[in-house]
DNA sequence: GTGGCCAATTGACATTTGTCAAAAAAGTAA
DNA sequence: TTACTTTTTTGACAAATGTCAATTGGCCAC
């Protein structure tokens, strides 16, 4: 059972325990965001986890000038900086409403405490952290040994749906390539 | 505080436990390698939590029948496959000894029972995941968005004592370029 | 519809990196 | 030391990717 599923079990688990949903109910909102906004200023702390309900974002920050997209946030994903919000550190990422989003939020601060109060959710964040790990070292074995076709095919064999709803430019930097590149693998 | 700090905090906390001093000592033990040998048989479950006490080793995995290497591993680093140690999955991975070693291990059934019976183990394994996905998400931006030169340069700078101890084709291939490439960068 | 804007494609060329082969250098064992 | 093996460097060339400029295409406001 990889920590996907077990998350899956704990959050059936949670939604049975009243005194978790209340105090969970009594932090978390949510928000809608129009296209083009971002969640927070560059530079700054993260200091709400957020949830994608529905919607586009993606993750980014600015190296020389240039725009870097560093993740796409779907419907289920959590939307936060990792670093930013264990260490209290500023974010060098931030992230972009590519498409009208609804999320709810919760402060560390707030998901701190239920962290210590319940410890279902404490488990909950172990288990997303590890799968969050994971996730990175694939994605790292495939920029270290992939070319810029292979990693293309593997993003659109694991998230088909990306082509029709994020623009090339995005893509093509998320894949550590050039737009133009991205073109010419295309056609 | 980062993690690595938080971490370092715990353990001198866990040294002035007796009955997790016991406990530890009991599960765990002292093993020596020599240079060559390997932890596993490549596609095998990673069953035991090694940590190294001196020498060196390399992950890597097979690739197309080339070696890939991911990770090198120095004094005080854990040695393990995170995705196989969690998921019971077998690793792709395995480690080869570079440098004569020393290593304590402790199987994860064992290192599980310390998890639950010890708050701080719990905690001390969280912390070092979270800061394993910080490392990795550090080393994802570098392959994305430097090149081989910059790359090599951020490496050395981090692990100057690299050079001395590891022969250049496994740095070569950790850093994701050929041997001849590195070998020019270096001139 | 039309004009304007932004994204995507295409072309020509430069740069980086890879491949293969050979030579040089370094390490190892007798 | 010498012979042998392995690693590293070097050279010539090929392939992949980047850069810059121009063009095409799609989308939206008017």
């Amino acid at each position: 059972m990889d920590q996907e599923e077990q998350i899956r079990d704990l959050l059936l688990k949670s939604l049975k325990n009243s005194a978790l949903r209340r105090a969970y109910s009594a932090f978390a909102r949510k928000k809608a965001f129009k296209k083009g906004e971002h969640l927070r200023e560059p530079g700054t702390a993260c200091r709400y986890c957020y949830f994608m309900i529905s919607g586009i974002a993606r993750g980014y920050y600015l190296r020389d000038g240039k725009e870097v997209t560093t993740s796409f946030c779907f419907d289920g994903d959590p939307v936060f900086s990792l670093e930013s919000a264990t260490r209290g550190v500023p974010a060098y990422e931030t992230f972009e409403i590519l498409e009208d989003a609804v999320m709810e939020l919760i402060s560390f601060n707030d998901l701190f405490q239920l962290r210590q109060q319940f410890p279902e959710v404490e488990k909950m964040w172990l288990l997303s952290v590890e799968a969050y790990a994971i996730w990175l070292e694939e994605r790292l074995y495939s920029l270290q040994f992939n070319d810029a076709k292979e990693r293309y095919a593997l993003l659109i064999k694991k998230y088909p749906y990306i082509i029709q709803r994020v623009q090339l430019g995005y893509i093509a930097s998320y894949l550590g390539i050039t737009k133009e590149t991205l073109s010419r693998i295309r056609g």
